[in-house]
Order: structure tokens, then sequence, then C-alpha cells
DNA sequence: CTCGGTGCAAAATGTTTGCAAGTAC
DNA sequence: GTACTTGCAAACATTTTGCACCGAG
């Protein structure tokens, strides 16, 4: 593993109150050197020819915890269920982070991005669009109020 | 439902030797009035309402055929498991639509592409990316050659 | 009438939770 | 020594499959 990832590594830790086992170490190396977009199971099947003991669980929470602290990303396939557009037109979508709902928009300009030549030859293109991670005006709002209450010292914090 | 969506939801069942059955109606009408990227639980607790003996497999296996004939897209969200990334930099991805793996690419030009404002004022952008839907090299191929053994009659075709 | 569609049940796949024992700090 | 982590098991959620009956064409 590269010394600057295991800086990051060892820092994420650190700041959040996680301990560097074994463990965590081995799921992070092996999240690194894969260039595959790599499901639990993927690093599960990996990790396990050098580290016959671990479980499943451990390489499911773990990648789940390096989310949490931005130590990885998570691609587009939450692990939610699958959901539908029937809305066949160009267009872009918004994720809200918090309540994971998606808006859609639009943009001419958007619509005619140039993708690089040596994509378009290397595959067959069948749709474009911009994805862009956000938080929504309802839950900036609902999280604004919180803090208010928060300040105010509020004790009959509900839900 | 307008009348352009009836007539290309009955288009598209007749092309594929569809039946039109009520269920696929309802379903149709339904998610075509969806504003929200509903899942089948989505649907089928929507459609309750008007139509309560259909059954959640039927809402179910009618959406992915409605995806598999191109009635809908899938968005992203796309029932498989989570898969992580540790690369942080700003990138884009390419899905194969055949064997559903992800690529990464680069590009300065994308990497600055501009939002519209009354979107960036809506919502807290938090990451922007380029999606798309191709077919992958290997995968070209693969049909590419299915193909030519087709035309040459191959008899022991496998898989 | 026939074949594909529906509804139900069970299996398969993926994710989350609870808890006792182990270990980093 | 303490609190967090691990590994296991069970619960939960979602998707897929098999099959008998039904209904659109």
């Amino acid at each position: 593993m590269a010394e600057d990832q295991l800086q990051s590594f060892l820092n994420r830790c650190r700041e959040h109150g996680l301990k560097i086992t074994p463990q965590r170490t081995a799921i992070y190396e092996m999240l690194c050197g894969s260039r595959k977009h790599p499901t639990a199971e993927h690093i599960y099947a990996e990790i396990r020819n050098s580290y016959p003991n671990i479980s499943f669980d451990t390489v499911n929470r773990t990648l789940k915890t390096f989310a949490e602290i931005g130590l990885t990303g998570v691609v587009e396939g939450h692990g939610g269920p699958r959901r539908y557009d029937p809305n066949l037109e160009s267009h872009h979508h918004i994720h809200c982070v918090r309540c994971r709902e998606i808006f859609d928009f639009q943009s001419d300009e958007l619509d005619n991005l140039e993708i690089p030549p040596e994509i378009k030859q290397e595959y067959r293109i069948l749709n474009k669009r911009v994805v862009l991670n956000a938080v929504c005006r309802r839950c900036r709002r609902r999280s604004h109020i919180k803090k208010q209450r928060q300040k105010k010292g509020a004790s009959n914090e509900q839900d």
C-alpha cells in the first residue's frame, strides 16, 4: 500500500476514534488495490487468500464504516432496491444523500457535453447523464432546524 | 395517462409479443404518474389503493419486463449489492450494461462542467460525476463473436 | 383453445442486528 | 481495564424461481 494511503487510513481512523486492527488494515489495503469497484463479497473472496479466518461480516461492516468516515466512496449501486424512471428523455439526476430521494433536472448544456474521443472509441455509449450527490432543500432545512434547537438547548428533542 | 404514453405502451407490448393485461396497464400508468423514481414496493403500495388484489410479484416482475423492453429506465440503484470506490479524486464512470463492470475515466473538461445556477442554489452539491451507460470492449467483442458463430451456423454453441 | 401472465410459496441473495468473547489502546 | 471490534447466528429486506390456475388474444 502506498505511504500516503496508509497515512490517510491511520489519520482517519484516529480522528474518528476507530482502532487500528489487522482486519481493518487488510481490508483497506485490499480495497485500495482493487480497480474494480468491488462489493463486500469481492473483497472478502480476495482477502481470504492472505487472511483465511476473517469473517464476511467484518468485511461488510468495515467497508460500511470506511464509507461513513470518508475513507472510501460508494458508487452507483448503493445496495438499496432497484428504482425505475419512466422518463426516457435526456435528463440529469441529483441524489440527496440524506433522504435518498432522486431529483431530475434538465440542462441543454449538460445534454450536449462532449465525451472524450478515446472513450467513444473504446465503448459503445448508450446513454450519458450527470449525477450529483447533494443535500436537498428539505433536508438542509431539517438539519438547520435541528441545529437551532440544539443551540437553544431544547430538551424535548424528538426523532 | 397521456395519449402518447398509452400508445407507446401498447406498441412496445405488441412489438415484443406481450399481452395487454389490466395489471400491466395499471402498473404502467402508476409508473408514469410518479415523479419519485419509485421502487417496486412504492408502485405496489400505491396501486393497491385502486387495485387491491394485485400481488407484489406481479408488480416486481412487470417492472422488470418493462425495463427489458425499454418502456422504462432503471436509475442508479439497480438492485445489486453495494459497491465501493477508494478513488476519492474527481473522476467519471462507465457502466457496462452487459457485464455490469464499472470503469473509471478522467477528463479535466468534464471535471469543470458548470452546474446550472438554479440547481446550485437549491441543493448543496457535494460531488458531481458523469455516468455513462455503455457496452465495454470485451462485451462488444463477445457479442461480435457470437454473431459470427451464428452466421456460420455453428451447432456447438456454448453459453 | 392456447400460451403467456398472475399469484402464491419457497429459495436465493444481500444487509442489518444482537451478543459473547477477544484485543487495541 | 475499558471500550471497541470481531465472529457467529438470526432477523430482515429484496430478488428470483417453480408451479398450478387463469384469462387475453
